[in-house]
DNA sequence: TCCCGAAGCATGAATTATCATGGACCGGGC
DNA sequence: GCCCGGTCCATGATAATTCATGCTTCGGGA
């Protein structure tokens, strides 16, 4: 049962979208993110939110700057969402002794709790794709896509993202 | 040379984001798509509009609500997208004859000269990542994406996105 | 034929994001 | 010690985005 012929489609097999990399790398993330990220708003928190929480709990006490890179957004972008999230009792803004332009944010004890709890349903709901992708597939996968990441950042010239590049000295 | 303990670091091993699927997702995706995007803007178009471009170039006089899944955005936004397109002469609307519901949108010559040529621009810029990351591991990841976006769409109970779902009749 | 629920879009109001800019501060050269 | 360029963060104005809702049209059942 042949489609009848559309002449508003290209010829066959000389579809764009489905098999170009950066869709498939946009909708496989969106796809694989929707769900937990329901549950993160169930838990109260929005996306960006989500982002800086998780990123202070492998972290604490980052600068601004840092923060935004970890979370995926501008710096004037972060020092919003930062200013919610002291008001909500999630974080505390401190400035750096050292170095007084820094501003470093610190988790409180109840953003400590909620980072955990949501870090664990972060797991959880990777763990459920994984298993659904296969162990080995899901380990390719992310090697797959940390090559990328760095491969893509160094022909920009854009530094890699700060959590997967080489460590770096943020102090002296 | 191993770095002073940290206290403010979760255990060694016990780090979350360098290694969360949906982590390295995200920041693959933008790490891949940042230099397309850029010359993107350049050839005058925000990554919004090339999506509806790059969309109607597979597919010409698509419907409001299946260009925004294609487009990966809301429907809302996709018809202020849609009206600004239409401003710079890129697409026009036209009501559906059969279901004057809809309202099907079509590239204009100019329209279809630019998508065009912004394809080409794309499918190069895939090209030069794919080269550095190795053919056969382009073909690998791009199939591990698509089985994501399949398995995590269907646990979801969300349709999978329409340009890698089964092929579906629009019409009857 | 008349309803009724649902699909398809558009739109207003409120929230958010962006971009450029400015103020504070640091470190090195002189 | 004093500049100067650069880093770091905040903020104001503008533009984009979302969310809920309303209007129109469709299709099927009573």
């Amino acid at each position: 049962m042949t489609a009848p012929l559309d002449p508003n489609k290209p010829a066959a097999g000389q579809e764009f979208l489905p098999d170009y990399l950066l869709f498939l790398l946009a909708t496989a993330s969106a796809a694989a993110s929707e769900g937990f990220h329901a549950r993160a708003r169930q838990a109260g928190l929005r996306v960006p939110e989500w982002r800086v929480l998780g990123s202070l709990h492998d972290q604490d006490g980052q600068m601004i700057t840092r923060l935004a890179q970890l979370s995926l957004m501008e710096q004037s972008r972060l020092t919003r969402v930062v200013e919610r999230m002291v008001d909500r009792g999630l974080v505390i803004r401190q400035g750096d002794a050292g170095d007084r332009r820094r501003v470093r944010v610190w988790m409180t004890d109840e953003g400590r709790a909620l980072a955990r709890r949501v870090v664990a349903e972060a797991r959880s709901h990777e763990a459920g794709l994984i298993a659904l992708l296969g162990e080995a597939e899901g380990r390719q996968l992310k090697d797959l896509l940390k090559r990328l990441h760095h491969l893509a950042s160094e022909a920009e010239g854009s530094a890699p993202h700060p959590a997967l590049g080489p460590a770096v000295a943020e102090d002296a």
